[in-house]
DNA sequence: CGCCGATTGACAACTTCTTGCCAGATCGAG
DNA sequence: CTCGATCTGGCAAGAAGTTGTCAATCGGCG
C-alpha cells in the first residue's frame, strides 16, 4: 500500500494548522468540520482563511458543512463567523452535545483532535479508507441530530448580548440575589437567563458551566 | 529626565518573557514576584530559568520573594516549582486572595500584568521612582498578610493528590451523591474535599471555582 | 494498654439553586 | 381597538449544596 494510506500523529497547533489550511484549499468535493470552539481548527487564530474565500468554490459545487457546539454562539465573534460561513453558502448546524472534534476532506482524509497533553494537543491525520469511512459515518450521525444555525441563533441572540455581564457576575462568586440586583433584574428572570446559559453551554451543573465558559473564552 | 524613567507598555508574552528573563539575570539586590499562576511570568512555559540557577546568587545576597495564589498548590508541577524556589533559598508565601500580578526588581523596576485583550496580554514596565515605590509598598502589604509556603503545603498536600479526580467529577456536571460514589467516598467526605478545594481556589461559588480551576490548568 | 487527636460517615438544619405556575404588563398584528 | 403571544416577577415546591454536630474508628504515642 502507498504510504500515504497511514495514520500520522501531529503534535501542536503550529504543525496542524498549516496542514488544515492546505487541505482546505485543495479540497474538491467536501469539507466537513466539527468543532467545540473556534480555536481547535485555527479559525479564531486566523490560521485558516475566512469563509468568504470558500464562496466561489461553494458556488462551483464544494460542499462545506460546519457543526458547532451551541456554547460558541454566546461569543459574538464566533457567532459572526458561523453566520459568515452560512452566508458564504456553507451549511452550519448546532448541537448542545460535546463533539468529537473532526475534519473530513473529500471523504478521503480525516483529522481527529486528541486531548491536550502538557499543554500540547495531538491530532491524528488518517487516510485509511475504512477509518475515514467510519469517521464520516460518525460525523453524519452527529450532523443529523443537530439543529440549523438559524434556529439556534434566533434563540441565543439576546442571550449573547447579556451573556458577558451574566458570566461576569457568576464568576464573581456572589449569590443569585446579589447578582440579579447588580444586573437590574428580578431573581426569577436572572435565574431564567442562567438556565438558558447553562443550556447553551450544555452544562449540568454550575461548576461545569464555569469550566466550559472559561474554555470557550467567554470569561 | 533620562528616557529610561518612563512607563513602557509591552504586548504579548513573546515580548515580555525575554525581558523578564534578562531582568532576572541582571538583578542585584532583590526580585519580588506576585503571580496568580505560573504562566503569567513565563515560568510554566520555561521562558524563565529554573530556580536552581538563582541559588548561587541568593547565597551571595540576592533576595528572592515569590508570592503565589493558594490555587497553584493544587497543581503538582506548580507545587514542585514553588518548593524548588524555597529550596534554592528563595522566600515563598501563599495567599488565598486574588493577586495583582507584579514583579519588582531591585526596587527600581516594576512590571505589572494587565488584562487580556483579544487573547493578548499587556504588561507595563515602569521605572518612574515614585511609581515603583508605590508598587513595592503594595507588594509588601500583600506579602505581610500572606502565609509561608510550608504551612499551606502541609494543608493541601493530600488535597493535591486527589484534586484531579475531584475536579474531573465536578466538571462532569453530576450531583454530589453520584460524584461521591464514583470516588468511593461518603457524600459528607466528598463535600469536605470540595469545600477544601474551593477554599484553596479562593472561590465563593462552584461556578467561580470551575472558572478558576480551568484558568489554573487544573482541568 | 490506654488515651488522645484526627478522620470519616450519618444525620440534620439551613442556604442556595432549579423549575413550575400564574397573574399582569407589553407589544404587535389584524 | 382587540386579541394572542411573549416576557417578567412573585411565589412556591423540590432538589442540590453548605456546614455543623456527634458517634465510631483508627493510629500513634506515652
Amino acid at each position: 500500500m502507498p504510504n500515504t494510506e497511514t495514520i500520522a500523529v501531529v503534535r501542536g497547533e503550529a504543525e496542524i494548522h498549516p496542514r488544515i489550511a492546505h487541505l482546505f484549499t485543495t479540497a474538491k468535493t467536501e469539507i466537513s468540520c466539527a468543532a467545540n470552539d473556534l480555536h481547535t481548527w485555527g479559525i479564531r487564530t486566523g490560521s485558516v482563511q475566512g469563509p468568504q474565500s470558500l464562496a466561489p468554490r461553494i458556488a462551483e459545487g464544494l460542499v462545506v458543512r460546519k457543526l458547532y457546539r451551541s456554547g460558541i454562539l454566546l461569543d459574538p465573534l464566533c457567532a459572526r463567523y458561523a453566520n459568515a460561513v452560512q452566508s458564504a453558502g456553507g451549511d452550519v448546524r448546532i448541537t448542545p452535545d460535546e463533539l468529537n472534534e473532526t475534519i473530513v476532506i473529500d471523504g478521503r482524509i480525516a483529522i481527529l483532535a486528541g486531548d491536550l497533553s502538557h499543554g500540547v494537543r495531538s491530532y491524528s491525520v488518517v487516510t485509511v479508507p475504512e477509518v475515514v469511512q467510519g469517521v464520516s459515518s460518525l460525523y453524519a450521525a452527529a450532523w443529523r441530530s443537530a439543529t440549523p444555525l438559524s434556529t439556534w441563533d434566533r434563540r441565543v441572540a439576546e442571550l449573547r448580548e447579556m451573556a458577558p455581564r451574566i458570566l461576569e457576575v457568576l464568576a464573581s462568586g456572589c449569590k443569585d440575589e446579589t447578582a440579579a440586583r447588580t444586573l437590574g433584574l428580578s431573581v426569577r428572570t436572572y435565574r431564567r437567563r442562567v438556565a438558558e446559559l447553562m443550556a447553551a453551554l450544555g452544562a449540568g451543573s454550575r461548576f461545569q458551566a464555569g469550566v466550559k465558559a472559561r474554555e470557550l473564552g467567554l470569561i
